[in-house]
DNA sequence: TTTATAAATAGTAATAATTCCTATTATTAT
DNA sequence: ATAATAATAGGAATTATTACTATTTATAAA
């Protein structure tokens, strides 16, 4: 893979975020660096970052998020605001009994716990 | 809400599978039946289950399925052929230690485990 | 049992998110 | 500097879903 001025500025914008932005937002704030920048552009961008391990993809009930946050961890939705929360869990717990009651072989638990945040109480 | 002889066939075209379809599924068998219902209808029908709490929506990466069995459960996903399978998880545990940790007031946990099922042993 | 009312439908157009296509531009190895 | 080709911009195409509207249908009243 070559080098692109396109991808570290995208790759810059996600990693300045903590929002777990959408293609569309990190769009919008590419192109006031990259002016004449195509949201096509991103969209490939966005695929190469995942597969290099440098963001993580995200689905937010029927829209793509991005994550600057490789490290397994979780999310809190607000279902008043749609914030998501990063939190770690413990929950390598499971996996071994999953294993045995459903002969499955876990690699990982994606787990969004939806709720209230602290914001409206 | 209205009786319709759509909205029927739509709803025991669900009941009869465990496979979590797609709408386009959905409709690709509920048209063996009702051979002019148009896939809005099966749209508009899925959203009238949904609130009346007939079917439970889910969204797996960036399509919505739709599952008849509404009792709070999970799901194992495999990453080989994309099957979805019901398990029910005492996950309960969480809730007070995340409103604890974060103020974040839990209604629910959405955990989707990805993995291999045992067809690809 | 007709008739009136409005909810639901079929068919189609529109929208939103994402991917694909291609002529042009930019990176990088030589 | 030049050549090779990966990446881009801009636009078209695709997919999932929603919106629109004239017509049909369920249902309640006469
Ligand atoms: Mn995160
Ligand atoms: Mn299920
Ligand atoms: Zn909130
Ligand atoms: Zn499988």
């Amino acid at each position: 893979m070559r080098y692109s001025h396109q991808r570290e500025a995208i790759k810059k914008t996600i990693q300045e975020t903590n929002c777990h932005p959408t293609a569309d937002w990190i769009y919008k704030e590419t192109i006031k660096i990259i002016p004449n920048i195509s949201l096509g552009t991103v969209y490939r961008n966005l695929k190469c970052l995942e597969e290099s391990g440098d963001i993580k993809t995200i689905y937010d009930g029927n829209i793509a998020r991005y994550d600057w946050n490789t490290e397994p961890h979780n999310h809190l939705k607000c279902k008043h605001c749609g914030d998501l929360i990063d939190i770690v869990l413990s929950d390598e717990s499971i996996h071994p009994q999953i294993k045995q009651d459903f002969k499955f072989d876990v690699d990982l638990v994606e787990m969004t716990i939806i709720g209230t945040c602290q914001k409206h109480t």
